[in-house]
RNA sequence: GGGUUUGUAGCUCAGUUGGUUAGAGCGCGCCCUUCACACGGGCGAGGUCAGAGGUUCGAAUCCUCUCAAGCCCACCA
């Protein structure tokens, strides 16, 4: 229980009804304290004590939708900023990896939309095809139905109904992240319009000569009984083992030893190749051999793709399922003989005595007979890589079928022009060398996919199908040509048949995804909307799908748009656990935003998805990350609540503020300083590195430094200035307690009309690097020291902290706006009397520090203890020399001062004055102690 | 096999174009019921910046190599 760590003491301090506290947690029933937290009545304020995230964000999420901020206006194109989502599958719900996308595109999107760009963040779905079908077939299961049971028609229709329950849940989880994205424009990747927009980019490519039909050795998933393009096969190395299986040559005792990972598959062996240059196997090529157990004479063929050092050098040849084989095996004519077929067992080319047997069952029957017949030679461990699909795991069959392809070289060629040309860039930049990579070598791609749930590929047969699985069985009638069209055809243009049959088979969903950034703005009809958002100016998304799809959006853009879909390509990490692992269902790891947000808040959570981030790099998610964040929050909310009650009544937002004094002048430098350092970093898409810098600011300066020094004289204005603009400078990374705070200016009026004043419609602030000033940062440097100095002596003297001590310091040069801070001074360093001078004689029982040129004495007569005070100097003694020796180093380098710029070398020199003079002032208070 | 990233305090990470006595948060130790905040405040301990060379007046930062971990790509049966 959560009580059990809290120590005896805070326990004590619990006693005090601070009803905050128990809001948090759960009591367990032996709470050994009488306190009944039902009792407890809330103190009447207006600002709770703490901020809680779940009373207010459902609130602020309304108005933002009702307010429609997300809204783009779309008139003119040199204003615009655009990102569309990366579309969510409607198979389930938010997990951290749309956490992440979601609150960097929004705190990205906010920053422009307050900068005054005419923002679009554009949402949609995405029907996601296999992962969909297999999710909707799962759950037809368990009421014992298979697809087939229901039919094409029927079980669409229930993959619709799903899908109008989960696009509801998932919209709806993506406004809890805080997304303000213009939910007027959402999309789906199957709707009529983005459908329309897919068969007319079909048939154009069909057209062009870039959309082609053949049979070749693809990948196949025998449990999604369907085809699955080469980057959704994952490489996966196992342990297997390789078999050595001897090949008789014809009429002899001579034989060729093979050596083969999968020995089920020289059922369908049609050759045995070797290197031409093997002298091992000079004398055997052009030889037959014989098959075992099939007793099918083979040829013995030379190839330059075999690798002598691998196995024995021989290798055989099984066009139907091998990559390697087909290839070889087209080029020398071969036949392909296929044994293994779609569901995973052999095929009745197999033999009759293999025929029907799954894989597992066929290799060890053909292992058992091969050793039988005296043909197994032997058969040692071996790791090798295999192919899984990445939606089951399954292992990949490579068949032989007919399918549809993309012809990517002459896209892939055009990417790579248009990325030369410096039409988009990738943020990081090391990506590039990935994705050049990638395009230089790119492979044609398999877009056709034996499914249901997606877009049915726009083909037309006349009369009878080629079916996919068995070509063998085309029908005779008909022309029996491939009809292409964005309309159904009523007849073959060709012959006028009126007998058609459309193709079964649906497109991928990637094909649709790769037209998102403009299908999604109303292409291919030439819409307002197209003119003015295309191309988007950012593409963010995961380093993990560059290839499946940022990769594909730029060849399928420009090809079809003629220009590249975006500007800049921002890459995000994974989302791993506290260890380094990727969340995953089987290890049981993952973390539900959603849980995090009904803990922590949605603020919280979106802050620890992003300071301390790196773009590209992965980031380790822990609870006690988001607890720290969520603490953050608080500190805000309490340094918001405290201005408000110096405020007052009717707090006014301040556009302007005099300073009064030095902490008045430096939070205004510090507050430039801020504004223009968060803003470069926004604008480098350094996102972490602003929200770390915004953060050190609030937590730090305004609040540690600002606040405290303040106190006792709070200069309202300034006051209600910086907060207004901490507010604004923070609200893109925590856009609900900022909007939440923004209230106290801006009161919510229910009753009136008038649109409400929201925080995330208002402006970035402006800074100005004339404003920071050097000189009061650094007085304010000084006035810092001392306070930390002598909170750092009465820590080690152990003064008690209710206890007011005097001291007194000689300023040298800093004395005249020193004797102006004393009362600060007093304040934060609990002094009873300070008394500032520019110089005087040494006070004896004292404990003295020299820091920052100054002498600082505190009279603590009686706790003190000469001997302490001697062990004291003597450590600061120590330290001090140590630092002069590494200056006297650099200084005695004649190469240094010659050779380092002047002010460098004049920088050590005055440290090395400073740290004589400490050394000189410690030494002869060591006299004085004796 | 090729490519790439990472290695900085016990943990998670910052560290701009080379110039700091190397920083933060969490954790740890001591202290604090001061009325914005105990989801807090103060003070403190803790680091040969993975290792070895090199460039330089000067390296956590640039170069080379080594080691370790991760990721991506690849048709070695």
């Amino acid at each position: 229980m959560i009580l059990s760590i809290l120590s005896e003491k805070r326990l004590s301090h619990l006693n005090k009804p601070n009803n905050t506290y128990f809001r948090h947690c759960l009591l367990p029933l032996s709470f050994p304290y009488e306190y009944n937290p039902i009792t407890v009545i809330l103190p009447v304020k207006e600002i709770a004590k703490a901020y809680i995230p779940g009373e207010n964000e459902g609130d602020i999420s309304k108005r933002w939708l009702d307010s429609q901020i997300g809204k783009a206006v779309g008139k003119s194109k040199k204003n615009a900023f655009t990102i569309v989502m990366p579309p969510p599958n409607v198979t389930g719900a938010l997990h951290l990896g749309h956490a992440i996308t979601l609150t960097i595109e929004d705190i990205l999107v906010r920053y422009q939309r307050m900068q005054g760009k005419d923002v679009l963040w554009l949402p949609g779905t995405d029907h996601a095809g296999i992962a969909t079908q297999n999710v909707v077939e799962k759950q037809l299961l368990e009421k014992g139905l298979s697809r087939e049971d229901l039919g094409r028609e029927r079980f669409i229709q229930e993959v619709w109904k799903w899908k109008d329950i989960y696009h509801k849940r998932i919209s709806e989880q993506v406004s809890r992240m805080g997304a303000s994205c213009d939910w007027s424009r959402e999309a789906f990747t199957l709707d009529t319009a983005r459908s329309e927009a897919v068969n007319h980019t079909f048939v154009k490519l069909y057209k062009k000569g870039l959309i082609y039909r053949d049979t070749k050795l693809v990948n196949w998933c025998p449990r999604c009984q369907t085809v699955i393009s080469d980057i959704e096969v994952e490489h996966r190395e196992e342990e297997g083992n390789l078999y050595f299986i001897r090949y008789f040559v014809s009429a002899t005792d001579r034989s060729v030893c093979i050596s083969t990972t999968r020995p089920e598959t020289m059922l369908g062996d049609v050759a045995v190749a070797v290197h031409p240059d093997d002298p091992r196997y000079k004398e055997f090529i052009g030889k037959e051999l014989i098959l075992p157990i099939v007793n099918r004479i083979i040829p013995v063929i030379a190839d330059k793709r075999v690798d002598m050092k691998f196995g024995t050098g021989a290798v055989k040849i099984t066009p139907a399922h091998d990559p390697l084989d087909a290839e070889i095996g087209r080029d020398h004519k071969l036949e392909s003989i296929v044994v293994i077929g779609p569901h995973g067992r052999m095929t009745k080319h197999a033999g009759r005595r293999f025929k029907g047997l799954p894989l597992t069952e066929a290799r060890k029957a053909v292992v058992k007979y091969l050793d039988d017949i005296g043909n197994l030679e032997k058969i040692v461990k071996h790791t090798h890589q295999v192919g899984h699909c990445s939606r089951c795991d399954s292992r990949i069959e490579p068949l032989e079928s007919m399918q549809w392809f993309v012809k990517t070289k002459p896209l892939a060629e055009k990417a790579l022009k248009s990325y030369k040309k410096g039409d988009f860039e990738f943020i990081p930049g090391r990506f590039e060398k990935e994705f050049t990579r990638w395009m230089e070598e790119i492979r044609d791609w398999c877009v056709s996919r034996q499914l249901w749930w997606g877009h049915q590929l726009p083909v037309w047969y006349c009369k009878k199908v080629p079916i996919w699985k068995d070509k063998r069985k085309q029908a005779k009638e008909g022309c029996q040509r491939v009809i292409v069209s964005e309309k159904e055809p009523k007849a073959c243009p060709h012959c006028g048949n009126l007998s058609l049959v459309r193709d079964a088979d649906v497109l991928d969903t990637w094909f649709s995804s790769g037209l998102w950034p403009f299908t999604t703005l109303g292409w291919p009809k030439n819409t307002k909307d197209f003119k003015t958002f295309y191309p988007n100016t950012v593409m963010e998304t995961g380093y993990d799908i560059i290839f499946f799809w940022v990769a594909r959006m730029i060849m399928l853009g420009l090809e079809m748009t003629g220009k590249a879909p975006f500007k800049k390509i921002y890459l995000h990490g994974l989302v791993r656990d506290e260890k380094g692992r990727k969340m995953s269902k089987s290890l049981g790891n993952g973390i539900d935003p959603l849980e995090m947000i009904e803990k922590y808040g949605t603020d919280a959570l979106r802050l620890t998805l992003t300071v301390g981030s790196t773009p590209g790099n992965d980031l380790k998610f822990s609870e006690s990350k988001i607890e720290g964040q969520r603490n953050f929050v608080n500190k805000l909310w309490n340094a918001a609540r405290y201005t408000f009650l110096t405020l007052g009544k009717n707090p006014k937002p301040v556009a302007q503020a005099t300073p009064h004094g030095l902490p008045d002048r430096w939070i205004l430098s510090r507050y430039n300083r801020l504004v223009v350092e968060a803003t470069e970093a926004f604008d480098r898409y350094a996102f972490g590195e602003a929200a770390a810098k915004i953060q050190d600011f609030v937590w730090h300066d305004f609040c540690d430094w600002y606040l405290e020094l303040t106190k006792e004289k709070p200069n309202k204005k300034l006051l209600s200035y910086l907060l207004v603009n901490i507010l604004r400078l923070s609200h893109p990374f925590i856009p609900f307690v900022t909007e939440k705070l923004w209230e106290n200016f801006y009161p919510i009026n229910p009753k009136s009309k008038a649109k409400p004043k929201l925080l995330a419609l208002d402006k970035w602030p402006k800074g100005s690097k004339a404003k920071i000033n050097l000189k009061v940062e650094e007085e304010m440097e000084v006035v810092l020291t001392i306070i930390s100095q002598i909170r750092s002596v009465r820590s080690e003297m152990s003064v008690e902290p209710g206890r007011k001590i005097a001291a007194i310091v000689y300023a040298g040069k800093h004395e005249a706006f020193l004797k102006k801070q004393a009362n600060e001074i007093k304040k934060l360093a609990r002094l009873a009397s300070l008394t500032v001078k520019k110089s005087g004689k040494e006070i004896e029982n004292a404990v003295a520090k020299f820091e920052a040129g100054l002498e600082i004495y505190l009279p603590l007569a009686k706790l003190l203890d000469p001997k302490v005070e001697k062990k004291r100097l003597k450590n600061d003694l120590t330290e001090a020399q140590q630092y002069l020796s590494v200056i006297d180093k650099k200084l005695a380098n004649e190469d240094f001062t010659s050779r380092a710029p002047q002010n460098i070398v004049d920088s050590e020199k005055a440290k090395k004055a400073e740290v004589e003079e400490k050394i000189r002032k410690i030494e002869e208070r060591l006299k004085i102690l004796g």
